[in-house]
DNA sequence: TGGCATACTAGAACACGTTCCTGTTATTCG
DNA sequence: CGAATAACAGGAACGTGTTCTAGTATGCCA
């Protein structure tokens, strides 16, 4: 319940350079931290002093440990948005290129696994405060999906509720192998199911 | 770590009645204090004081706020689940009877929205330590959904592969609602999608 | 240029999950 | 029954997310 204005945690055009700056040590520091040792790595103190940057200031642009991985996330996201969409995803069906790029992204993702646990922690762990930054994250890996689906097509309303649906199952599964209850290959083998269940073109 | 034995979060058949009493005081506690103020408001001290048990004992019948809110919700699908199982659902179609059988869940949860909310909140935050206790509340909810699928047949693995699907957007759903980034008539409306998606007879 | 609002630093302070310690009560076993 | 062991009560103490305070620097406007 602060009052006064604030750079919000989605950046304003109307940054200063200095801020601009800020929040990407910020982000980088956060990243860096994730990778190394998890959610529970990703201290403020540690992240402040990292990032050269006082605690009251770090809260100033994120007013939460959460919005500070979800925004990591999204920027993570995006970065893989846009090395994805360099190409059209391969294949036949909409089943095989879905799996494509969903494939690409879970071992993306796997490949730092400690950075992905604190990721997606932190989106199971968000709030309605957070919506904004969930939703850029989710909108992300939608549009993922979705060009995958099409092949260059128009988007139907249908395809987009099956990308929602498959990147719930895909959230779903990333938690139960962060939960202990699967391992990292069954991870891509219940998304492959799912994908086939719900593609059945 | 803990070296010593001790009662485990999974009640064990040697109890003696007085620790039956107690873990039943510490669940009955913890769902007062969530149905009233969500996750924030179970606090472990509260949670003591309120079951007459000191703060140490309360660690050692469940090491962690999340092992404690996971095992209520897993007594509250075990209540849930002998109440709906009393008779088959109805319809005439597998999706029917799911569909039947998770509404009633699903409106069941709402009707108290901060307890569902510390409940999923929980199972969210569940790392490898609270395994056993997810899969008692997976199983449980898995069990719900497959008896209304096979509607008196016998299941396959196939269709415990497509209960799993539903699990996983039904939670995804509710973690969405909690979320703000939907209401709680779109959490219905996107798994009652989800189950005719899945579920094409 | 001077004044003023806003942003930032440094660090104390607070809240709650968790751990630990000390002494007491209950339970089990010889 | 008596002794050893485990369980419990009561409460202090610690760690980390979050908030607050006081002082300093920075950018903006007259």
């Amino acid at each position: 319940m602060t009052t006064t204005a604030q750079p919000p945690a989605l950046p304003a055009d109307s940054e200063t350079a200095a801020q601009r700056a800020r929040r990407e040590r910020i982000l980088t520091a956060t990243l860096a931290l994730a990778a190394r040792g998890g959610y529970e790595a990703v201290q403020m103190r540690e992240v402040a002093e990292r990032s050269e940057v006082a605690l009251g200031t770090l809260y100033r642009y994120f007013p939460s440990k959460v919005h500070l991985l979800v925004s990591a996330m999204a920027s993570e996201v995006e970065r893989l948005s846009v090395r994805l969409q360099k190409r059209q995803a391969p294949g036949e069906t909409r089943a095989e290129r879905v799996a494509f790029v969903l494939e690409r992204s879970t071992r993306s993702l796997q490949r730092d696994p400690l950075l992905t646990e604190a990721m997606i922690r932190a989106m199971m762990a968000a709030d309605a405060s957070v919506a904004a930054e969930v939703v850029a994250v989710r909108t992300g890996m939608a549009d993922l999906i979705v060009q995958a689906m099409r092949g260059g097509g128009p988007a139907t309303e249908h395809d987009v509720d099956l990308a929602a649906i498959l990147q719930d199952v895909w959230f779903a599964r990333q938690i139960a192998w962060l939960g202990g209850r699967i391992d990292a290959a069954d991870v891509w083998r219940d998304i492959n199911q799912a994908i086939s269940l719900v593609l059945r073109d």
